[in-house]
DNA sequence: GCAGTATCGATAACTGTTTATCGATAAGCG
DNA sequence: CGCTTATCGATAAACAGTTATCGATACTGC
């Protein structure tokens, strides 16, 4: 009914979670100097139907040409507005075991809305030590700080069973949105956002497809000593 | 039409994402003693609808008796057989960094139908050393290995630019599954099951909302100097 | 034993995403 | 200058997943 939609809600989930992998090759192409690109060729680069990409770039707002298609720059800088990585939030990541410091060491975050400040962690012996130029701080400190420097995002990389009680220590101190990588269900406010990362997801996925390819093809990638 | 669906395939992804979170409530309620379980029970637990809870068990086969609940030992093994987690793979992992050390430091993959065996690398300052008791292995004897251990499971924890690199090199000994973290579209034979964890898909979503929001009501988070 | 209630199973409606198809547009080429 | 072709946008159909509703069952208490 209203072909206007200027309302950048809505936008689908899948989409969203696609958006990145646009990015990426954008980039790409801006490197290689081209200055457009259809929707076929962005298809190709990435695997996908070249009708799903006019789905989700039409998402934008933006609208290509017939036989020439989209121009890069526009299409990054309407893509990075949505997903909101054109500005940078500061986050707090609490949990400064193998998985913090893989968090810190990340590349990009920054190019992607994330800017890591600080870590905390519990164990003494990790606090004023730093990780990838980050300082651990000691978890105390966290509520604190959070309020004086108005940070928003919160990061937790502990284990499953400290998550909810660091989780209501951020809720308490007016955290906004929480990137969890703890596998657990968090209880928070309705306000407050939460995406959890659970890698035993991921994991379920593979390896039932996996157990079916096996019951299915025994012979195959079974491999037996007398064969 | 046809009421027996005997067949184990056909699993919404959605509903295989969600076994693992029953799993680890099944066996905390184990542990509590209880035999049977609700799905209202267990739809509190994890802040999920009654109704998701039970078309999830529907999957596995096993029927619930009125106003008792399902048997928990049956849920577990019928959950465990469904994701193959009642047996366990051998893995490889490609990436000593800090991403590859956190996967061989996370707990309770050997419960979870996946065994780490090895790493390997390629910087010759990693080889040799050993990450949570794994050794690090120099990534030219990864193929050699492969085949002659007859291991079926993959898992790439390189930078991006790498990963399809990797991706051949197992597909050429013989890798069935490649559980892949390098944001990357992998391209490989049709029969081989990849599983992408992409940070930035999530972190997408997250940045997103967070957007919305403080566009939405600037006064709620944001912190100004004069408040 | 009989009523009340919690829980399950099945069916159906709804929502949202993907896939397919059509007509329209503009660049390239004879 | 007009024809061909690649590409876009819009509409519609198909599919999948979630949510809602209803009747049936079996435990509990009286």
């Amino acid at each position: 009914m209203s072909p206007r939609n200027d309302e950048p809600r809505g936008i689908p989930a899948p989409t969203l979670r696609r958006f990145p992998a646009y990015l990426s090759q954008l980039f790409r192409l801006q490197e290689e100097g081209r200055d457009v690109v259809s929707s076929t060729h962005l298809g190709k680069r990435l695997m996908l139907d070249p009708v799903q990409v006019r789905k989700d770039l039409e998402c934008t707002g933006l609208v290509g040409r017939p036989k020439v298609g989209h121009s890069v720059p526009k299409l990054i800088e309407a893509i990075e507005s949505i997903l909101g990585w054109n500005r940078v939030n500061e986050a707090f990541l609490v949990g400064a075991g193998n998985l913090g410091a893989a968090l810190l060491g990340y590349p990009r975050f920054k190019q992607s809305g994330l800017d890591i400040v600080a870590a905390f962690d519990e164990a003494p012996e990790k606090v004023g030590s730093e990780i990838h130029g980050k300082t651990v701080l000691p978890l105390k400190k966290l509520a604190n700080l959070t309020r004086r420097m108005g940070v928003k995002v919160g990061i937790i990389a502990v284990p499953a069973d400290h998550a909810q009680a660091v989780a209501d220590l951020m809720v308490e101190a007016g955290i906004l949105a929480i990137w969890n990588f703890a596998p657990v269900t968090l209880r928070v406010p309705e306000e407050v956002i939460v995406q959890t990362e659970d890698l035993y997801s991921g994991l379920a996925i593979l390896t039932q497809k996996l157990a079916v390819r096996l019951r299915e093809e025994p012979s195959k990638g079974v491999r037996h000593a007398h064969e």
